[in-house]
DNA sequence: CTGCATCCTGCACGATACTG
DNA sequence: CAGTATCGTGCAGGATGCAG
């Protein structure tokens, strides 16, 4: 039963939602989600390679924010070597699509992007 | 005509896309872009008023880097006092909607999301 | 394999003051 | 009003090494 909260605004400096805003808006998070959500379940280790050149420590850091917020479930498995996967959770899922928006908008805009930048550089 | 670059991913830390990705993934341009394309052609100190807390150097940077990628246009109208509009090109318009999807997204799932971690800190 | 601790660097961002 | 210039600060995020 999430409630819109329509006197809550990403514009105002003061609302909790901005600060939510922040975490999603930004290019790990975006990338993190839209590989679980495509793939599915997924390993620590599995993830990084996917994620290419991220660190370690941005990765844990990545997951245990979207883990803390709810976006994420985390599943330990008792082995060794350990097994760690993790998955999106229902309200995590609401986020893939407008985030896998954003990856594809970039992969299909950055011809256009690149040419613009030229034009706009040359003088 | 953009052409879709199935071979340009932004996983790939080498693909320009992933620099693009990086840009348009960040609460400053998801906030002005949504305001802009609701709002349609808007003055710089309207803008910044719109983005509460915002200070006028970042504000200048951001509308700088939207009108170098060819997403914002530049009006600068020869008055006294100055008068300046920014408005979002076609090119940018196509960033509006996903973008303000994830505004709407926070504001939405806010609730939920400190919830989630008040649960999560409660261990 | 997963993840934490430590250290370090660069940049995002804010504050302030000044100009056309 | 709409910037530019300058400076300061905090934090994102990379490298490395170690632990369970």
């Amino acid at each position: 039963m999430s409630q819109v909260m329509p006197d809550w605004s990403v514009l105002l400096s003061t609302c909790p939602s901005r600060t939510s805003l922040a975490r999603i808006a930004n290019k790990w998070t975006a990338m993190a989600v839209s590989v679980l959500g495509s793939n599915g379940r997924m390993r620590f280790g599995d993830l990084r390679t996917q994620l290419d050149g991220i660190s370690g420590k941005v990765l844990t850091e990545t997951l245990r924010d979207l883990e803390r917020d709810g976006l994420v479930t985390r599943h330990v498995h008792a082995e060794v070597p350990p097994r760690v996967e993790y998955e999106l959770t229902a309200l995590g899922f609401t986020l893939h699509a407008p985030l896998l928006a954003l990856c594809r908008w970039a992969e299909e805009h950055i011809a256009e992007v690149l040419v613009n930048r030229e034009i706009y550089d040359a003088r």
